[in-house]
DNA sequence: TTTATATTTGCTAATAAGGAAAATTATTAT
DNA sequence: ATAATAATTTTCCTTATTAGCAAATATAAA
C-alpha cells in the first residue's frame, strides 16, 4: 500500500470542492465512474494522465492533488477593492525594475493558466 | 501514442543532470534497474511512489518531471509580447489564489513608489 | 414511503509491472 | 583499432493491477 500519500482522500476533497460527481469527473477524464469511485477508495492508483488531467480540472499542481495541500491560507487584500484599470495607469509609472518584477510575476502566472488550458483543449477535441 | 507528457525523456534529463547511472537511480528509488530503462523509454508508467521518490531525489516538483518545461517556456515566450493591458484582461481569468498572488505584488510595488514619492517630496521642498 | 441519483462491489478479460538473463550499445584501456 | 568493462535495452515469462459491465448498496429529494 502507499503509506507516502492518501491521494485517494485528496481527490475526492478536489472533486466536491469543485462541485462534482464521480460521474461528472469521470466523463472530463475520459474514464468510467467506477474508477474514481475505486481511485477515491485507494483501490486503484490513479495513471500520469489522470492526475495531468485531474490537476489541470482542479486548477492545481500535480503535488497538490499527490501530497495533500499545506497552505490553504486565504489572503485578505483589502486593496483588492481597487479598479484594476486603476493600478494598470500606476504600473506604467513604476521604476523599470519594479515594473518587471510585476510583469514576471503575472507571466508566470498566466504562463501556468495557459498551460492548464492548452491541455484541457487536448482532451475535448 | 497518446501520451500527455514525455515523462520518460524528462526523467533521463533530470537523470542525467543529476549523474546518476539507471542502475544508481533504481537503488535510490528501490527498484530494478530495468525498470528505469522502461519508464526512461515509455514502456512502463512511473507509479505515484516513484514520481514522490524522484521529486525529492531530483529536487524539483512533480509537475515538473510530469510536464517537463519545454512547453510551459514556449507558451511563456508568447506571452512576453502581449501587452499589458491584454494580460491584466487575463488576470481576472485566473484562480483566486494566484489572482490574489498578483494584486498583492502589484500592491506591494504601489506602495512602496507612494513612499519613495512622499520622501521626494519631502526633500525637494 | 417512493423515486431518482450517487457510490460501491463482484466478476472476468485485458493490460501493465516485475524479475532473470540475454543482447545491444556505449565507454575506456591497451 | 581491438578487447574488456560498464551501461542500457530487450526478451521471455509469471504475477499483479486495472478496465468495464452489471448488479447491489447507499444517499438525497419529493
Amino acid at each position: 500500500m502507499n503509506q507516502l500519500s492518501n491521494i485517494g482522500a485528496n481527490i475526492k476533497a478536489y472533486r466536491k470542492a469543485n462541485k462534482l460527481s464521480q460521474g461528472q469527473l469521470a466523463e472530463k477524464l475520459g474514464v468510467h465512474l467506477t474508477h474514481i469511485s475505486r481511485i477515491e477508495n485507494g483501490k486503484y492508483k490513479p495513471s500520469i494522465d489522470d492526475l495531468i488531467k485531474l490537476s489541470s480540472i482542479f486548477e492545481v499542481s500535480i503535488d497538490d492533488i499527490v501530497k495533500g495541500k499545506t497552505d490553504e491560507k486565504h489572503i485578505e487584500d483589502d486593496l483588492q477593492k481597487t479598479p484594476l484599470y486603476e493600478k494598470i495607469k500606476m504600473i506604467e509609472e513604476l521604476a523599470e525594475r519594479d515594473k518587471s518584477t510585476i510583469l514576471n510575476v503575472i507571466d508566470s502566472m498566466l504562463t501556468k493558466k495557459k498551460f492548464k488550458d492548452f491541455l484541457e483543449q487536448q482532451f475535448t477535441s
